[in-house]
DNA sequence: CTGGTTCTAGAATCAGATTCTAGTCATGGA
DNA sequence: TCCATGACTAGAATCTGATTCTAGAACCAG
């Protein structure tokens, strides 16, 4: 009934073909490595890539879902001190860019793969592996938002505000074209509570070069 | 030495060709749909496929750069009653979001394929179509922000700033989850516009988690 | 030691992209 | 008008690489 009897070995080859698979992903593009490539970089055999993963597609999905581990216990991490809306927006912002530099693999693996169909097909599956933790932050947005610590806007736009911007910056880096300077975080952030922080008065939206101008 | 002697005819196949495919994409997915597939919609024999685009990121990226033109145009023409800051941003954040919406098929066609390796690949190739276009906007907001009507930012921040909240909404959209409420595009542009904005008085950028909190 | 299960091997199969050869067709010039 | 030319269409033949299949090895519980 194990569900692993023999994993120790098991798993240390399936390990080895998840490496081996970023490295080449990264190296030479999903769409152009083949399942040769990665049996010769992970010295598996053919059958035994496909017993592990099933399909081409079946290891982009654990990459996935794997790298997307790493980035959410690194960020879970993180969050934890955080209570007040300002300390939690700056520091998902700060943590998204941060931590893409610090794994410039594993992100740039996450940016091209996110939408990406051998990806995208597999949602359900990913939303189990990694849904409580959005769902979560999500729900922390809407109460911060209830308790008047942010704008209030419709619910679907609070994710989009917040990280729409570093998404965009970085997928710009893993692009390969714009390089992510070392303070960058902070223009986002600082972006971020701009654009979601409540106060804005009477919101005279027309003409505003007027207002803000604080104690 | 005319570039189109039997252009008429051609073109015509090529046409049919490009709106095959993009039904096919749009239906099945850029990876799951066959040349054979194109070839039964669109009427056209494998090898006046291959004649016309190559191969089959061929197809892909000449539909690319064909619903990116109609994209532009489009925004072009929006744009060039709009002289102040605050309109701009406003008008291509607006427009963004409305476009999709009234050109879904193309929009997300756009949207999933970019970045996409199939299309990415092909980069050079789409600079120099669309290229200027997006050189000539990010010059433009280099000289509002020159001009003071921009708060001022490391230059790579700002399309970011204004776009990436849309496109991240966007994608969800394309995405197929979450839908786009009719007043949304007026959410996304007073946000990006209270995000670049210029402003905020003395600018203390170093520490930024003290003040704030008003009365 | 035996039966059951996981895992590894690698040859065989299959699907589908690409290539190749043989035309067809419209045009410009003789 | 008639031919040469190059754009274009057809579809069969190849090739590449993903997937499947059959065997067997390693391991564990009884």
């Amino acid at each position: 009934m194990e569900r692993k009897r023999r994993s120790a070995t098991g798993e240390q080859s399936r390990r080895a073909i998840l490496d081996a698979a970023l490295e080449c992903f990264s190296r030479l593009g999903w769409a152009a490595t083949t399942i040769e490539d990665i049996r010769k970089v992970s010295g598996a055999s053919v059958g035994s890539v496909y017993h592990h993963f099933g399909a081409k597609e079946g290891i982009a999905v654990a990459l996935y879902i794997d790298c997307l581990r790493l980035h959410q216990e690194s960020l879970r991490a993180r969050l934890e001190k955080k209570h007040g809306a300002e300390d939690f927006v700056r520091a998902v912002v700060t943590h998204h860019i941060a931590w893409s530099r610090e794994h410039p693999e594993a992100a740039r693996y996450l940016l091209r793969m996110r939408r990406e169909e051998a990806v995208a097909a597999a949602g359900p599956e990913i939303q189990s592996a990694t849904g409580d933790f959005v769902r979560e932050g999500f729900s922390r947005m809407k109460d911060f938002a209830q308790a008047g610590e942010l704008l209030a806007l419709p619910p679907s736009a609070y994710m989009p505000l917040m990280l729409g911007p570093a998404q965009e910056l970085l997928r710009g880096w893993a692009g390969g074209h714009v390089e992510l300077k070392p303070g960058i975080e902070k223009v986002f952030a600082d972006a971020a509570w701009r654009c979601l922080r409540p106060d804005a008065p009477p919101t005279t939206p027309t003409q505003s070069l007027v207002r803000r101008k604080g104690p």
